[in-house]
This record gives structure tokens, sequence and C-alpha cells, in this order.
RNA sequence: GCGGGUGUAGCUCAAUGGUAGAGCGUCGGCCUUCCAAGCCGAAUGUGAGGGUUCGAUUCCCUUCACCCGCUCCA
């Protein structure tokens, strides 16, 4: 008897997310009051899946990471180590990170095209023809500019280019903070003039107070990522541990992001995990560190069964990297809700340079600049204040003193979750007991990712079989999460754990009785095989092994 | 935030301005010696709020959530 895997199972999903709720992996968040956007809860299933999916990062990342040796592909021995920091950090370390900037946009709407656009980077400049003045925007950025703007003046005068003459040009380029009346604003897309909103500000950082007291002096955020804390503490884990570099600080915690649009089930949610690791290495080695710490976690996934074809490794291009990084790639997974061709980010590792100790040190950077420099105030100084703390690395066999370089993979734990959900779903047909093939809905989960490691049944309810699998569920329990069944067909019950994913299934029968073995199935082959009772959870571990 | 679509039991779907049904699943019982079998029984509902009406799941308004397209995605 065997399943026949079906190669072209369409990966709805609808069925998905149908399956998630059916069988308790996802709900959403407060579901009996109608829900909240951007927000999802883990049920029974979900839970297990989840901790597995972290307990398996933190496993394979930090406590089995050998800091004696070198592993294959990287460039030499290194340490790690962990944290847990909080959510809620001083609010200063938003505004020195650059988030508090990046994430208190000002944007305006167009009423007319639906578009939005960055307050500041929307630029213009007074124009006047037929008596007529307007400010002509753009959101072009550099040589365009201009061009833009006469293209979109002569269009709304309803002009020629040869008569570009004819316009009277009011001023210098400006941007649209200069302008008080907006009704006489053509907007960068726009036809008609004064269809552009009043800027409005977007809170992407969860705002919240400190203290019982609400006040603008007590407001501090939710953290936007992990990363900070491990920033933030880098010099208490060099005195406190004894690391020397390279090495790299783990984290894996709630982040939340207070997304415009959150879509596409649990992939953009408001309030999620991120698995971080900062690694701190040499200037002169960040690079290779960089390339085998690509590879090393494109391999996670791999190891972990996300092998098909929808996983991507994707090295950003020159024009997408930030001013300051030197490398930046993203593990990206064809979800099914993409549509063909397209893919969702599940991890990004960046280089980063020194840009964040830097910055904790010396006051907001300003990403443009290059040498990174102090970003500063219209007063001259620093617009953002650094700890003034001193954040170098001493070596203390060369002497050298330098600020060590940062590679960062940083991992969504619940983009993680997801894909290997997609990845798992499979339709293929199993024989019922009369021999006819049915439809079967089977998680092809990883048994390190199984929520259920095994499920024990008695055959039927009679002649002993319960007493001893109750016996064996029992002893299972020590080890693993197991699940335990005596109702109803057999049929019926392995199927149920096909759903939810359990690799394996140990069945007490009529034989059971006269030798002490039992069936063990195997989920996606459906063969069976006899073993002892006492050899059951030898046989069931041995798949429960990391595989690298 | 904008536009379009959807919303009836856990799931798939029916029905009606006048007591909301079925199949599957779930639960209980019987039966059952390996893949959702059979028999008997049971529970569960119109996303939320408001309006019109003698009476609203049905008509109207608002809202919420989900899906698609824009926008956004450090």
């Amino acid at each position: 008897m065997s399943a026949q895997t079906s190669q072209q199972t369409v990966k709805s999903m609808d069925k998905i997310v149908a399956l998630c709720r059916r069988r308790g992996f996802l709900f959403q968040s407060s579901e009996i009051y109608g829900g909240l956007n951007g927000f999802w809860d883990y049920g029974p299933m979900g839970v297990e899946l989840k901790r597995n999916i972290k307990q398996a990062w933190w496993h394979d990342m930090v406590t089995s990471h050998n800091e004696l040796l070198t592993p294959p592909g990287a460039p030499g021995p290194y340490a790690m180590v962990g944290v847990d920091t909080t959510i809620i950090m001083h609010p200063q370390v938003w505004k020195v990170s650059g988030h508090y900037d990046l994430f208190h946009d000002m944007m305006v709407d167009c009423r007319e095209t639906k578009r939005r656009y960055r307050y500041d980077q929307v630029v213009g400049r007074w124009v006047q023809y037929g008596g007529q003045r307007i400010f002509v925007t753009t959101d072009e950025e550099g040589p365009q500019t201009e061009q833009d703007l006469l293209q979109r003046a002569l269009k709304f005068f309803k002009l020629r280019s040869k008569n570009a003459e004819e316009l009277q040009w009011d001023g210098p380029v400006q941007p649209l903070k200069c302008v008080q009346d907006f009704s006489v604003v053509l907007g960068p897309d726009a036809k008609s003039l004064g269809t552009l909103t009043q800027p409005r500000e977007f809170n992407l950082m969860f705002k919240t107070y400190v203290g019982a007291l609400a006040g603008e002096e007590n407001v501090a955020f939710l953290r936007p990522e992990t990363a900070q804390g491990i920033f933030v503490n880098f010099k208490n884990v060099l005195d406190s541990t004894r690391v020397k570099i390279p090495f790299g600080i783990a984290q894996i915690g709630k982040s939340f992001r207070n997304e415009i649009t959150p879509r596409y089930f649990t992939f953009r949610s408001r309030e999620f995990e991120q698995m971080e690791i900062e690694f701190f290495c040499h200037p002169k080695e960040s690079q290779q560190w960089y390339k085998y710490w690509r590879d090393r976690r494109f391999q996670w996934y791999v190891s972990l069964g996300l092998d098909s074809q929808r996983l991507r490794l994707r090295e950003h291009g020159a024009e997408e990297l930030s001013h300051y990084s030197t490398g930046t790639a993203d593990i990206e997974y064809a979800f099914p809700f993409l549509p063909p061709g397209k893919f969702g980010e599940l991890e990004g590792i960046a280089h980063r340079g020194d840009f964040d100790l830097r910055s904790h040190m010396e006051g907001k950077l300003d990403p443009n600049t290059r040498p990174l420099q102090v970003e500063l105030g219209p007063d001259g100084k620093p617009r953002w204040r650094g700890s003034g703390k001193d954040l170098t690395y001493r070596d203390e066999v060369t002497g050298e003193r330098y600020v060590p370089h940062v590679v960062e993979p940083s991992a969504g734990a619940d983009r993680a979750a997801l894909a290997f959900l997609c990845e798992a779903y499979d339709e293929d047909q199993a024989p019922d007991e009369k021999g006819n093939p049915q439809n079967r809905v089977v998680m092809r989960f990883h048994p390190r990712l199984a929520p259920i490691k095994v499920a024990v049944f008695p055959l039927v309810k009679k002649e002993g079989m319960v007493e001893i699998a109750r016996d064996i569920y029992g002893q299972l329990k020590k080890h693993a999460n197991v699940f335990y069944d005596e109702k109803g067909a057999i049929g019926r019950r392995y199927r149920r754990q096909d759903e939810v994913g359990t690799p394996f299934c140990i069945t007490v029968d009529g034989q059971t009785l006269e030798d002490r073995t039992v069936t063990i199935r195997d989920r996606d082959t459906l063969r069976q095989w006899r073993v002892k009772i006492d050899d059951c959870w030898s046989e069931i571990e041995k798949h429960l092994q990391p595989t690298h």
C-alpha cells in the first residue's frame, strides 16, 4: 500500500488557510469580535509548529554551535551567544537608529489618482501662464526633476514644447512644504489642481507611554525590530562573557510595525516575531562572513524541507542596497498567494558595516553620506545624539582597536511558519478499505517541525489493545508531543493525523498481544513496519535529528 | 488610505419579508483486526451595530473582517 504523491498539487491559498483554521494552526486575532486587521493567533497545532521552528533555529544557530571548530564554509571558528531584550526601549534608540525619522513620514494623498507620496519627496515650482499661477509638482529625483516639471506645466496649460518660453517660472525648485495653499497645487500625477490632501502623519511605530501619566515626555515605542536590543547590549555581552570577535548574538522576539496594508494572511502582520543574529567581525573579514551567513541561512531552510523550486536566494543589486551596505541578500519563497514568478521575503542577510555601532556611539548617521557622517540638525549639532559610550573593540592579541562590522541575518518566524505550512500542504490519493483511491490532504512537515511527532492507536477497542496503547502513549510522552486516539475507524484516525502532519503513527494490533511488537506507519509513504514496543522511541527519534 | 468583490453551522452549499435545511466534519452509542466504511442519536447558524417593518438572514445605512487591484513595505 502506498500513496501516489502528486507533484502537481495546486497550492491553493484558500485551502491552506481553511486547513490552518480547521485544524487549529492559525486563527484571526480577537475573532469573536470580528477580528483585528494585521493580527493573528496560533492555535494548538500552530503554536507547536512555530515553537519547533524557533527551537530548531536556536538549536542550530546557537546552542549546538561549537566555537572550537571551523564550520564548513566559514572563514574560521566563532562564538554564538543569545540575549532576550525588552520590547520597549529608551526612545533615543529609535531616533539614533533612524527608525524614528523614517517611521514618522508625513504623507500626502492625491484624491484624483489615488496615489500617495512622501510629503518631503514632493518638490515643485511656481509657474504662471495666461494670468494663472500654479505650483506644479513632481516626485522625480535628480536631473529628471526640472524636465518633468516643464512637461507637466506645458501639459497643464495645453502648450507645445516650442512655446516653453511663454511659461513664466517664479523662483527655484522647492519642496511642497513651502506651499500653504494646496488649491493651486498640481499633484505629481494629477490632471487638475488641488487634488492633494493636507499632509498626514504616518506612525509606522506603535506609540505608547511609560508610566501612568500619558504625556509627550513619556512617549515610548514598541520595537520595530529586535536588532537594536542586540546593538545596545554589545558592550554588556563583551564585558560579561569573554567572547572574542568574531562572534554572533542571537535573539528571538516580538516586533511591531504599523503596516499600512497588512495582507496575505500572516505574511504582513503588525505584530510578528523575529529571529535575528548580529554577527560582529573584523572589517577585513566581513565580506567572507557575509557570504558564509548568506549560504548558511539558505541551507537551513533547505535542511528543514523547504527545498522546492519555490525557495531562492536573491542578491540585491547595487541600486537596491542601503548606502552603507556592501551586500544584502534575501531568502525568498514563492508563496501561493503571490502572482506566478513573484517571491516573498523570508529572511534578509545584510552586511551593515559599522553603521549601527557607530550610530549608537556618535549619533544618528546620515545614510546618504559616504563615508558615513553624523546627521546634523539646523543648529549644526547632531540631529540625534548617540550614547557617547565607547563601542569599539580592542583585539587583546594584536592591540588593534576598531569598530566591528556587522552581518545581520534577520528572519521572520511567522513568515517561516507560513512558508513551511505552504510547502507542507499536499493532496494525494490513498486507497480506502475497499482499495479505491480516495483524495487525501496531508501536511508533509519535516519531522523536526511537525506539531505532533507520533500518534498511538489501538487498532480496535478490545482484547487488551487499549491498555497496551495507553501505556506506550505514556512512555512516549516523556520524549515528545504524542497524540492518543482510540475512537472510530483506524483509517479515519490516520487521515486526521495526516492533516496535521504527524509523521508517524503507532498501532497496537492482535499480533502485539502475542509478540509485543507494534506497527509504525509512515505519513508520506503509508508504509508500515513492525518494531518491538521497547524500540518505538529510538525508531522515531532518529528521524527527529537535525540533518546538518 | 482609495477602488472592486465577498460575508448563512467547523467546512461546502441551499432557502425565505413570516419556525433557516442538506452533505461532510465534530460529539455520544453500537459495530469494527489497518487507511475518512456501516447503523442509531446529538450539538452547532445568518460577521457586528442601527434603521424601515406587525415581523429583517432577506430591503436601506454604517461598521468590521477577508480576497483582488493601487499605495506602502525602513
